[in-house]
DNA sequence: AATTCTGACAACCGCCGGGTC
DNA sequence: TGACCCGGCGGTTGTCAGAAT
């Protein structure tokens, strides 16, 4: 037997709202508050609308303080970095966001962000961020991430154009000073990268892998044992790249060349928010002659 | 001027989890 | 303990306006 459905579907308007349609749905809302039986509060207002769609022309659209409209460098940042460490949880993204829901960050994403950061390879290239890296602690996501990574690096050795290179997560880094913060937006967050230019699916290898960072703030770099335990954890089988790709990360910050990376934002909201352990790691990609890494924490 | 295409965003759908009985 | 109800969530689809042909 299957689930009774939530509404009387023939009974029910669909499509967009209508004026005074929302003026109903505020007028009770601002009579009755929000709170309560969104089933039953299309009949008590008035309303030929399912429950549910109710519910979300409230909270998307007709609840106070809602901010439509373009979105800053800031909240694109945000919404970058965010969607890389905890991938399409839009609503916990949209809870660092004042004033924006789920619904319009996730088509802000689709629709304009994607683009704006993959460029012109977005089809055929899954950035590395975009893996569900926090929800690795069941053998069943392991394996849909280890999923992911392989179509990504089939994706990779695929030969492309030099044209298709993508700016990584860099719009406004023109300089070549490793040490200038990329991003540094309301002291939510701040992000150092090392990696500058394009990154080249085909020429760049590249890797994930576990890391640490001490309590002092620096970055501890990751030993090859805690990388081998985070790649059997995730069934990674790329035992032959991270070797080198780990040296030669040592050596440059033996030379000094290497900033201490840590990506934070509202961090501590963020690990109440998702409920999985917390932990960190690195992606790192790049070659003997540019090398990227990304850390976080959580 | 008419038609087609495209992008933006609003809305829907179905699944899931928590709470309650 | 399990069935049911409801809210929340993320993916997908629908709609519409403006651009391109």
């Amino acid at each position: 037997m299957g689930r009774a459905p939530c509404c009387d579907k023939a009974n029910v308007k669909k499509g967009p709202w209508s004026p005074e349609e929302d003026e109903k749905l505020k007028d009770f809302i601002n009579n009755y508050g929000p709170a309560g039986n969104w089933i039953a509060l299309p009949q008590k207002a008035g309303l030929k609308r399912c429950g549910k769609s109710c519910r979300l022309r409230w909270l998307n659209y007709l609840r106070p303080n809602i901010k439509h409209g373009l979105f800053s460098d800031d909240e694109d940042r945000i919404i970058c970095t965010l969607y890389g460490t905890i991938g399409s949880r839009w609503s916990i993204i949209a809870s660092q966001l004042p004033g924006r829901t789920d619904n319009d960050i996730k088509n802000y994403w689709n629709t304009k962000l994607k683009k704006k950061i993959f460029g012109i390879n977005q089809a055929r290239f899954q950035p590395p961020f975009s893996f569900p890296l926090l929800q690795t602690s069941t053998p069943q996501s392991a394996h849909s991430l280890s999923h992911l990574y392989t179509s990504f690096l089939d994706q990779a050795r695929k030969p492309l154009p030099a044209a298709d290179c993508i700016n990584f997560l860099a719009p406004h880094n023109n300089n070549n000073n490793s040490s200038t913060p990329l991003y540094s937006s309301s002291n939510q967050f701040i992000q150092n990268e090392e990696f500058h230019g394009n990154y080249n699916p085909m020429k760049d290898s590249m890797l994930v892998s576990g890391s640490c960072s001490s309590s002092d703030g620096s970055c501890s770099l990751v030993k090859s044992e805690e990388i081998g335990n985070f790649q059997e954890r995730n069934s990674f089988a790329l035992e032959d790249q991270l070797g080198s790709i780990v040296d030669h990360h040592k050596q440059k910050q033996r030379n000094g060349v290497l900033e201490n990376t840590q990506l934070q934002y509202d961090l501590e909201e963020v690990k109440q928010l998702i409920t999985s352990g917390g932990g960190g790691g690195d992606l790192f990609f790049g070659d003997d002659t540019k090398m990227g890494m990304y850390n976080f924490s959580y």
